[in-house]
DNA sequence: TTGTCATCTGTCACCGTCTGACATAAATTA
DNA sequence: TAATTTATGTCAGACGGTGACAGATGACAA
């Protein structure tokens, strides 16, 4: 039943046993304290393969949040181009928090534990937002495809950054403990995105 | 006339010695292709005095750039408080456009180098943004403090990011080359923030 | 089962960033 | 000029990150 085979099965091993390797490490000595040696030493392997998984040490942190920026690119593809850019990005964020509390136990855990970390360690936050602008381009050509506008036109620009702003916000003190407290995201965004409404023109993101 | 003395004067004078020096190199071989080696033996100082200057290899290149932060943020602190949030930052913003305008020629220069260098690298981006995002939280506490409302309240933070979000999309597509073309900042500048008040609800930075 | 092939992994050597410690040289002050 | 700061150079080293090569291991066909 298990469709790839165990070569890949055993990568998938250890690259989670590096992520959670490196997560408790972060968790107990903090992000600059550790090495990647002893990351490497605890998911026992080499610290050459470390570097094949994660391009650098910081990607091992934030692999899991950046996969989240991905199926947030995926959700503002499925939406029907009827939304406007922001109403669109509003419902692909909706999306991702509820795949979020319908995935796995694990999973879920893991990525809380990542976003914890990364809020907390400059340097994580730093490399997160890197990640969020380069993914911020690629929001910005989904809404000018969408809209059917050049990506160098200032409206998508302007939707996305507001959008990624709000968002931003909106999570920046929001820090769920455990998966029972998941809910909270939602609520809060929820929030977040009422006051964006209340405070922004109507139509404003969609040439008239 | 030297208010400060022989000591101070050879300490700046090296300092900007150290950012022509890799301000050229970057431009010339690239930011990543250039070592701090190749900096100090052009600045003419040991590798390890270079890092007695910049704490780091980007440093050199973001100290401009921050210092402009920092002058936007002594303008906010001079506004009135009549003006609100949004209103003063984007003042406080004018001011530091026409600073840079009335100001040395050569620094201008620099600065204007400096951030074309920042904008096509990669890694200097992510390090801009990163300070950009510390910077934030004191703007944050500015505004809050003018508003007379506890930091932690959603409004400071809801309107700084989406002033900063306004200001990074209005100069991301604008690059002057000379002091000459400086003016277009100005105009770039004005074109954005009309969009953002064609966008924004009347008084949504302030509570009423 | 066996042998071939592709791929993953460990070892080694190396470069570049950045830091601490110590000695030296220069500027400041008396 | 002598004494005291303070900046600088030299040195050694930790750590992140990469290329090259060899050996181990899973994939696959005969």
């Amino acid at each position: 039943m298990s469709q790839p085979g165990l070569r890949e099965r055993k990568k998938q091993r250890t690259r989670l046993a590096l992520i959670d390797a490196a997560l408790d490490l972060f968790a107990v000595q903090g992000y600059e304290a550790t090495t990647v040696d002893q990351i490497a030493a605890a998911a026992d392997v080499s610290p050459r393969t470390f570097f094949r998984y994660f391009a650098t040490k910081d990607d091992v942190a934030l692999s899991l949040p950046v996969d989240g920026q991905e199926v947030l690119l995926r959700e503002l593809a499925a939406r029907p181009a009827e939304e406007p850019p922001f109403v669109a990005l509003s419902n692909a964020m909706r999306a991702v928090v509820t795949e979020l509390q319908e995935g796995d136990l694990a999973e879920t855990r893991r990525f809380l534990k990542a976003r914890e970390l990364v809020e907390s360690t400059p340097a994580l936050f730093a490399g997160s937002v890197r990640r969020m602008m380069e993914n911020e381009q690629r929001l910005i050509a989904e809404v000018a495809r969408r809209e059917g506008t050049s990506p160098d036109d200032l409206l998508p620009h302007f939707a996305v950054s507001l959008f990624t702003a709000v968002a931003r916000v909106g999570f920046e003190s929001c820090h769920p403990q455990s998966a029972q407290d998941l809910p909270a995201f939602g609520e809060r965004l929820e929030q977040i995105l009422a006051l964006a409404e209340r405070s922004l023109r109507p139509g404003w993101d969609r040439l008239r």
